[in-house]
DNA sequence: CAGGATCCCGCGCGATACTG
DNA sequence: CAGTATCGCGCGGGATCCTG
């Protein structure tokens, strides 16, 4: 108990900006804050890849890598750390003489791919109406053609 | 409600794999894409706050600036812009002499909105959960100090 | 094979000033 | 009041090299 944690500076989006009244009636400034975190997780391009390639099964750090064409190691090793960190995948070190690892989505983790695929299926169900807004809206604001 | 339309996310992964590997089981590559565009309106940060903001109702250009107090004139444009691309909101403008234009969700945007609430009772509900893990991980990550 | 450390460039976004 | 145009920097993230 004695150990304080130490005030752990994560990845980006740092602004403070309360001080004012919460906009939004849904929920208040410190939910928003949460929120927000697993917003980020989900909009990162990254993590729902990785997500999605879990949701396979368990894989290894290489497979991962294969599996997930434009990423750079940098990025994967970074997403899943934040993964973890988040308790969204678990890590499996087996000391072998050639090291294996394997990522594994966890219970949470399972539970998040869920609702995110909720999101997916809304996409898809309003794609074409999406689609026939952005065509209007494009043809709007580009008057000028050829 | 429009859904259980084309609920093609999930409804049997094709066996015919591409030379390309697909990441993910769950959607094909053009599938990815566009839940893709949808993620990132909604990993979008300000996004998700005027969208909230306007789930109060009709709401000015200035008011919404005003309500939403750390996002600059060109981000709110911007993302006024996005969000009425893709039939988020609505834009309607008072030809009056002190110009008033008032940005509403669309049906398309409060029925995102749900969604998007839907992630949001999620976080709620593993909020806890996720804080511990977020505990213990920065405290194994995080032996030494100073 | 898994992943840390470093360099560096591109652009996202905030601040400011101007227009209808 | 409701935007647009322009500049500048901060940092997210790709490429590359190195270690256990």
């Amino acid at each position: 108990m004695a150990a304080e944690k130490t005030r752990k500076v994560r990845t980006g989006v740092r602004a403070d900006v309360r001080a004012a009244p919460g906009p939004c009636a849904h929920w208040d400034d410190q939910d928003a804050d949460f929120i927000r975190e697993v917003l980020d997780l989900v909009g990162d391009k990254w993590s729902v890849l990785v997500i999605g390639t879990l949701a396979d099964g368990a894989t290894r750090y290489s497979d991962l890598a294969a599996a997930i064409p434009g990423i750079s190691q940098r990025m994967l090793t970074l997403t899943l750390k934040q993964l973890r960190r988040n308790g969204i995948v678990s890590r499996t070190a087996y000391p072998e003489v050639p090291p294996r690892v394997e990522y594994e989505l966890t219970g949470l983790g399972t539970s998040l791919l869920s609702t995110v695929l909720a999101l997916a299926a809304w996409s898809a169900d309003n794609q074409a109406e999406i689609r026939r807004h952005q065509q209007t809206f494009d043809a709007d604001t580009q008057p000028a053609g050829s």
